[in-house]
DNA sequence: GGCTTGCCTAGAGTGCGCTCAAGGTATTTA
DNA sequence: TAAATACCTTGAGCGCACTCTAGGCAAGCC
């Protein structure tokens, strides 16, 4: 994964994320330079229609098309979406990625604003993990409860 | 949080859960056994619309009512609750619950099955957590690029 | 020429987890 | 007695993140 990013909408929520694809994985083909939908599809794991989706809301840069229209990603673009992929896994809001990726399209003088972004979003996956080993606690502990007061383990 | 639970409708999905209310907190008024829907509301930071919906679906154990209908909670109730919310922390969804919950009304002979949703829970929940910490990496990454990288912190 | 495959677009639909609206009753307070 | 307050129910609506539908074009293959 590059730093220098390259993508392109803004909002915000609020409530617990549920589980995403575990990650990208699959070998890039080669860097070709070129890569049509359906591999990027194999690629990531998102769908076409996700990939679109993330390009009409802004969340990914300008997408090479060929004479007829067919978009062609980049080794850049696959990048990217690596990136991507990271913050939803930490369960960033889509809208604040797209503000991210604006900033990005934005130019050199967003850098402190990235920062900031990344920064807040970096504390609130930490307090999250915090939360979660806590109650990991809470888990361990009822576990060990049935584990020990079940009617008998084999019995039924 | 007694270990005993109390509570009962089912499901299923799958997604990243976006981060939920830190945790209950308040105080409990002190045990009267007797609590009004907006006491909850005060000890839980649960709306009184979300705690009548609990219901509904089946998350929650039968609720006392006064003669004019008016719902009263018990102390095992916001227990309950209590573990309600360590689940939806870690991102739990709320057609698992309510399953967890429709074996806890049935009784005993389904502890196995309540231990087994539980184990797999927290498989869950500590996969979630190596990820984090993963991803937390390619964060600090990023951010060490843009804390260096940056025309000079204070240039505009 | 006809069929298949792979892609395109705009826009509607879905599932989850709430949240709100409308209309109503019982108790307390002025 | 009138108004305010706190609660009730049923059912519709919302925001998010996709996901699917419908209709269409272009290139390759027999």
């Amino acid at each position: 994964m590059t730093v220098t990013d390259t993508p392109g909408a803004t909002g915000r929520a609020r409530t617990v994320p549920k589980p995403v694809r575990a990650t990208i994985g699959r070998p890039r083909p080669q860097a070709r330079d070129q890569y049509t939908i359906s591999e990027v599809v194999a690629y990531t794991g998102l769908s076409a229609h996700t990939l679109r989706w993330y390009e009409r809301i802004g969340l990914m840069p300008h997408i090479d098309r060929t004479h007829t229209g067919q978009r062609r990603y980049s080794d850049q673009d696959l990048d990217w979406l690596d990136f991507v992929a990271k913050l939803r896994l930490t369960g960033m809001p889509v809208a604040d990625m797209v503000r991210y990726a604006e900033l990005v399209r934005e130019g050199g003088h967003t850098y402190r604003e990235r920062l900031e972004l990344l920064v807040a979003h970096r504390e609130d996956v930490r307090r999250r993990v915090a939360e979660l080993r806590d109650t990991l606690g809470v888990l361990d502990f009822k576990i060990d409860f049935y584990a020990g007061a079940e009617p008998a383990p084999e019995r039924h």
